[in-house]
RNA sequence: GGGGGAGUGUCCCGAGCGGCAAAGGGGGCGGACUGUAAAUCCGCUGGCUAUGCCUUCGUAGGUUCGAGUCCUACCUCCCCCA
């Protein structure tokens, strides 16, 4: 089990992405004497993905890189569904609108990591709306829900939890399992997909979709998943202080992105260098034996990689610029974040309240910034703020014309008057 | 259909004799220590035009000087009996 013989199982192996496979000796065969058509399918639930999907995109791009062929699936119907895996209540239901534009938005995300196209070993991108939106209540029940025992479907874990924990579960989602199943059949149709990936949470799903594929006579079809992302002490990953890591540079800057990453747990940095870069293994075997505070050049390597994975090589390496001057010169760096104000309001005097919570968003609200001035979380120009009723003026312009706001020792936000 | 129980600070879990902005955790944020790490310790963790005002305990009413706490109806969930 250990060895592998298809370049594309030996990489997700060497490189940690490797959870649980289906039929780990037929695919590793199928890899290396034909093409793996593998497809993960993404919910749209939000305007963004978060780095909890990362690995998986990164085993779809590994796929690729090893000559077979990706498939991003937007679930533009199943999400219409909703997914009860991990989940102790019912997702609120989404307008069809709502998920129209998050599939749009997410959509963008995979070209920084796919190459689509029509060739043999380019990625496509497919909604599931496409075939599940019209689909015929009577019909499918005939078709695809006769292969399906409720008996076995109560011991799946995402319906069995609920149960345990006597939480609800409604229909709806009872179906999800099903929908999910159907579009692995109606993709090995469709294209000859043969492989579904995801996290290990969609085993039972992914596995409920290859025993469909035996019942309605496709060709075999396998099922490999990753780790659910965690970090070393245990944490799910993804969450951070404005909430989730988000992928799209709209909704966190390739700045605060770098940041995410270098703040990595030491623990975490190799698992991490190998799973969200695409650095070689014996360079990363060379930065895995750096030790103590020598880690931190790791990390730097880390976040430096993973954004430009993610944002461009520009993006990354003047992120990498901006936190060398502001954490290692202690310096100003022009390229942090920066919120334009009006000069009238600063010859007026803008309160540093108004200007930590209303004008930068640094803090949720005035009263936040109140107590963070008592426990001595904020700096004009690195000073800390010990007045809350203070005002900013033209005269605390730094000798590049900015005002530099900081919360705590990591976030930092320029104010420049225009 | 009958009987019993539950819904609390919009991150979560959870206490709550009629005087409560509401115990305690977790999480999060800030501080100290460090290496922009972890662990540990300390502080904070409704909003505001702020010695006061406003909004919060499933929903809507009611009793009361005063209700998360009592009463009524409704909604949702759970358990037992049928």
């Amino acid at each position: 089990m250990s060895t592998y013989e298809s370049e594309f199982l030996r990489v997700l192996e060497s490189r940690g992405y490797i959870h649980q496979v289906s039929d780990a000796a037929g695919l590793d065969a199928l890899a290396r004497d034909e093409r793996v058509i593998s497809y993960v399918g993404y919910d749209c639930t939000a305007s963004s993905l978060h780095v909890g999907h990362l690995n998986t995109i990164m085993m779809l791009h590994w796929l690729q890189q090893t000559g077979n062929k990706p498939i991003a699936l937007m679930g533009g119907g199943t999400t219409r569904v909703g997914d009860p895996s991990g989940r102790d209540e019912t997702r609120k239901l989404l307008t069809y609108e709502q998920i129209d534009a998050n599939k749009e938005s997410i959509k963008k995300t995979f070209s920084k990591f796919l190459t689509f196209g029509d060739g043999a070993s380019d990625a496509l991108m497919m909604d599931n709306a496409e075939w599940l939106a019209g689909l015929n209540y009577i019909e499918m029940l005939r078709d695809v829900g006769r292969h399906f025992s409720v008996n076995r479907m109560l011991t799946m874990d995402s319906v069995k939890l609920r149960l345990e924990r006597e939480q609800e579960l409604s229909f709806i989602e009872f179906n999800y399992m099903i929908l999910q199943s159907y579009d692995f059949v109606e993709l090995a149709r469709r294209t000859g997909c043969n492989l579904q990936m995801g996290g290990s949470d969609q085993w039972g799903n992914i596995v409920n979709g290859i025993d469909l594929g035996r019942r309605m006579g496709t060709h075999p079809l396998y099922a490999l998943t990753c780790p659910l992302l965690t970090t070393a002490s245990g944490a799910k990953m993804g969450k951070t202080a404005a909430g989730a890591v988000w992928l799209d540079a709209e909704m966190l800057s390739p700045y605060d992105y770098w940041q995410f990453w270098r703040n990595t747990e030491d623990g975490d940095v190799v698992r991490f260098l190998k799973l969200f870069t695409t650095l070689p293994l014996d360079e990363i075997e060379k930065l895995a034996a750096l030790g103590g505070s020598e880690i931190n050049e790791a990390k730097k390597v880390l976040a430096t990689e993973a954004t430009a994975l993610m944002h461009g090589r520009a993006a990354a390496d003047q992120a990498a610029e901006t936190a060398r001057k502001t954490f290692e010169e202690g310096a100003l760096a022009a390229t942090l974040p920066t919120v334009e104000i009006a000069k009238a309001d600063l010859d007026g005097g803008l309160g540093v309240l108004t200007a930590f919570a209303q004008t930068t968003g640094l803090v949720a609200s005035n009263g936040e910034a109140r107590r963070q001035v008592k426990a001595g979380g904020l700096k004009v120009n690195d000073a800390t703020v010990t007045d809350e009723k203070a005002t900013l003026t033209a005269r605390d312009l730094t000798a590049e014309g900015v005002i530099k706001l900081s919360l705590g020792k990591k976030k930092h936000v320029l104010l420049k008057p225009v």
